[in-house]
RNA sequence: GGCCCGGUAGUCUAGUCUGGCUUAGGACGCCGCCCUCUCAAGGCGGAGAUCACGGGUUCGAAUCCCGUCCGGGCUACCA
């Protein structure tokens, strides 16, 4: 039998690093089998679901590279796969579950419900009120046009146990669930309904998820049953990604997104490759995968059982890694959107020569805008660099004259002539190339001097040192 | 409260099932030195873990057993 995996985002926003990883974790476990990868998108909650978060939340899959077989855009033969279109099934299962008395209409209200368990002092679940009514009762109440929500028969006295694939054997008996509610008062699903019937219907064999829904298992189990189903799929529950201070990612949002850590200059490569160790090791020393050696080497049964916290900077030491292999064209087009949202208007051939000198130097990718604006736009040196120009004017006409009259404008011809200005003054090399880092760019902290000059220009590079030898730094 | 899951350095983890190979290994971060035109990168070195705690089993326990504590999840007509 093929493997198929699903995941099943909400998209009530971008996706967040958590559902990044299920997501990854599936995915790979698919690739690996041969198998095939779901996307189900559950939305099922009109109130949460918007078609932003649902565009969203396909384009950081994609951006991701975690491509899926079957889904909205590939289809597939088990669509539609947006759980608001499958309203009619969910609905066909429900009626047909009630008629093999899995399960009945329940009349109670919410409010009811909550006031009785108050009553009780804070009993759980479902007291049963509605199980138990007469067949009378049932036709008045059904008569009288009450809304009704339906729900599930839990059987008494069951134990349900299944193997996890992280954690061992679970066990839960049935006495602790109560009968749970599968369709709304509107007439919509409930989660356990809508993605217990999906996976079923669409032979999901390996359920890969958060172990926040460990406790939906059993009722997961006992529904499939209930639909006739004969087989069990694999589960595997994911420990929790949890923040710097311990808290549950879940509970943040935007800031988590991927997009927003796409937005900061994180490539993908990175971040697929950090959320593969965040809770999965290969071995006691491997630390770098590409997507399509974690294909080869990823197992589940390797995938820790503790939380893990989201350590920032280890993605940035990957990230590190990754920009250090991108070519310099690719990292020049990645840096044209961050330099427009810092205000610079960037041409994309003048990155491309740059960007081997900012390859080495770069954790994000929006660190470079500050190294770069200097060639893009019209720098005041700032306080720092002001300090390092004070008293220069002498020493930067002396430069100017020697670049002035340099016959050939590379990297390697400025660096032999100011080093050699430097010696003839008797100037440290720090001494000698500071005031003219201040001079050119503004700042103290720049990408490597000469080949900075040379992509300037000498035109340009003349240019600012030489109004600031007119007057200011005296 | 009840049920469930987890607990190796600041962080991710290896080792736990099949007790000795471990003076608990690796990586990020941190500190220092070297390199150096700045910042990085790179090289070398270092600090950092009573393996949550307490008992027990054993010649020997991070590893097996019991108890305790701490953290988290679930306990919805959210997913």
């Amino acid at each position: 039998m093929t493997v198929r995996t699903r995941i099943a985002p909400a998209p009530s926003g971008y996706i967040h690093v958590g559902n990044a990883r299920t997501a990854l974790y599936s995915w790979l476990f698919a690739r690996q089998q041969g198998g095939v990868f779901v996307l189900r998108v559950e939305d099922t909650d009109a109130k949460r679901a918007t078609q932003e978060g649902f565009e969203g939340a396909l384009e950081d899959l994609r951006w991701l590279g975690l491509s899926w077989d079957e889904g909205p855009g590939p289809g597939g033969e088990f669509g539609p796969y947006r759980q608001s279109e499958r309203f009619e099934g969910y609905r066909a299962a429900t009626l047909s579950l009630m008629e093999s008395g899995h399960a009945y209409r329940c009349y109670c209200t919410a409010d009811e419900v909550a006031a009785r368990r108050a009553r009780k002092g804070g009993a759980q679940g479902y007291d049963g009120h509605c199980r138990k009514l007469s067949e009378l009762e049932r036709s008045e109440l059904q008569r009288s046009g009450r809304p009704s929500a339906v729900r599930f028969k839990v059987p008494d006295g069951r134990t349900i146990s299944f193997d996890d694939v992280v954690r061992g054997r679970v066990e839960t008996g049935t006495e602790q669930i109560g009968d749970f509610v599968i369709q709304r008062s509107d007439g919509s699903p409930t989660y356990l309904l809508a993605a217990g019937l999906d996976d079923l219907l669409m032979n999901i064999t390996h359920i890969i998820r958060g172990e926040d829904l460990i406790p939906a298992t059993p009722r997961q189990i006992l529904l499939r049953e209930a639909m006739g189903a004969t087989d069990v799929p694999v589960f595997a529950h994911l420990p929790l990604l949890v923040d710097e201070r311990g808290r549950p990612l879940s509970k943040r949002w935007g800031d988590v997104a991927v997009r927003s850590y796409r937005e900061r200059g994180f490539l993908s490569q990175a971040m697929v490759n950090y959320l593969a160790l965040l809770g999965w090791s290969y071995d006691d020393r491997t630390n770098i995968f590409s997507l399509e050696e974690l294909v080869d080497r990823f197992s589940l049964e390797r995938v820790g059982r503790n939380p893990a916290a989201f350590d920032e900077n280890k993605l940035e030491w990957l990230n590190l890694h990754y920009i250090k292999q991108t070519e310099p064209g690719e990292l020049a087009r990645e840096l044209m959107p961050i330099c427009a949202a810092a205000g610079i208007d960037a041409e994309v051939t003048v990155l491309e020569a740059v960007a081997p000198l900012l390859v080495e130097r770069l954790r994000r990718l929006d660190e470079a805008p500050p190294m770069v604006r200097f060639l893009f736009q019209e720098v005041a040196p700032d306080e720092k660099a002001l300090k390092v120009l004070a008293g220069q004017g002498d020493y930067l006409k002396a430069v100017l004259e020697a670049l002035e009259n340099l016959p050939e404008w590379t990297a390697q011809a400025i660096e032999d002539r100011l080093r050699e200005l430097a010696s003839e003054r008797a100037l440290k090399p720090k001494q000698a190339f500071q005031p003219i880092r201040a001079a050119v760019t503004g700042t103290l902290v720049s990408p490597p001097l000469f080949e900075s000059l040379e992509i300037l220009g000498r035109g340009r590079t003349l240019q600012r040192i030489n109004s600031l030898t007119a007057g200011q730094v005296g």
